[in-house]
DNA sequence: TTCCAGGCGG
DNA sequence: CCGCCCGGAA
């Protein structure tokens, strides 16, 4: 046992009574819907995800469909996610994943980072809540809750550390012998009984109708740690306002020992300003070309009327062709990509 | 205003 | 390492 061992077998009791019962978890979706779960939650809040990834999955079930699909289609169905990149990045992430692996999601590490729009966490995250490997999964929730509860300070800003990564690696739990994650059949009827585990209820699940299935997987300590560890600082140690009365392991926090030292301070990586900048340009030339008709074009004198500096205006056309988001036709006028 | 299950190009 | 990329919600 580490020694976090404690605290992880506390977080691990939270995370069976309070975990969100997001659509992806508990073994009800296929590695690749975790890798599009995790894609659309980069820089996105989960609530928000969730009618899209339900959306997308029943559409592009698997690499295979999505890869064949029109980019036209791909870029409206990402609808108001933000950051459309993501979405062009993630159907060539299925071309490759189709042409070269079989259309079937590589179970390595090495592999998923080196494909299109995944960079070191998604590719952990795979291979923890996909594939439950034993791997350190580092994203700001995990960085600023160990941070505070090991080392009683706050999280900095930027690229995580390698103090925070030598950190999140040496409090990893062990796994031990067990290979009851493999004995899970995903997609079939035929799964480990977690029992007792099964009628856990989500906190924010109101709005979803169907309810935590009986049937669980049962998963390692170390996917159990990682997953708990992130849900905590997602719901509970959260960046301005933590709810520390209602944390599990409030009483080992080194953070709260110390009295919070800096909370509220900008300890995060500042973020940008959104009103005038070119992504709000782009934004709402994309948000134009989605509400067109299929296969319709936006006229060059409507383009002119979605923005006042034209300088700027054009200077985002152009950006989003080379992005691959639009096409620009001879005449000035505008569509989305076949 | 700030934050959010980041990734990528310069 | 730094700046950019979207949009909604607290």
């Amino acid at each position: 046992m580490t020694e976090s061992g404690d605290i992880a077998l506390r977080l691990a009791a939270w995370w069976e009574a309070n975990a969100r019962d997001l659509p992806w978890r508990f073994g009800r979706a296929t590695p690749w819907g975790v890798l599009v779960s995790e894609v659309m939650s980069q820089q996105t809040q989960m609530s928000r995800v969730v009618p899209y990834w339900t959306t997308w999955m029943g559409r592009w079930p698997d690499a295979r469909s999505l890869a064949s699909a029109p980019k036209a289609d791909v870029i409206t169905a990402w609808g108001r996610l933000g950051y459309p990149r993501r979405a062009l990045r993630l159907q060539e992430c299925a071309r490759v994943v189709a042409d070269d692996y079989a259309d079937e999601l590589p179970h390595d590490y090495d592999a998923l980072v080196a494909l299109p729009g995944i960079g070191d966490y998604t590719a952990s995250a795979v291979m923890s809540f996909a594939f439950g490997e034993r791997i350190a999964v580092i994203d700001t929730n995990i960085r600023r809750v160990l941070s505070r509860v090991f080392l009683g300070v706050e999280s900095r800003g930027g690229a995580a550390s390698p103090v925070e990564r030598a950190l999140a690696n040496r409090l990893l739990p062990d796994d031990g012998f067990t290979d009851m994650a493999d004995m899970v059949v995903r997609g079939s009827g035929a799964v480990e009984d977690a029992g007792d585990a099964g009628d856990a209820k989500g906190m924010n699940n109101k709005a979803r109708s169907g309810r935590r299935p009986r049937a669980r997987r049962r998963e390692r300590p170390s996917v159990v740690w990682n997953q708990s560890v992130m849900e905590l600082g997602a719901v509970v140690c959260t960046a301005k306002s933590p709810l520390c009365e209602a944390c599990p392991i409030a009483d080992d926090c080194a953070f709260l020992k110390a009295g919070r030292p800096g909370l509220g301070e900008r300890r995060t990586r500042p973020r940008q300003r959104f009103q005038g900048t070119d992504r709000q340009v782009r934004g709402m030339v994309l948000e134009a070309l989605r509400a067109l008709p299929a296969n319709a074009v936006l006229a060059r004198n409507e383009v002119a009327g979605l923005w006042k500096d034209h300088v700027q205006l054009d200077a985002c056309i152009a950006s989003l062709d080379d992005d691959g988001l639009v096409e620009m036709l001879p005449d000035g006028s505008l569509r989305l990509p076949r």
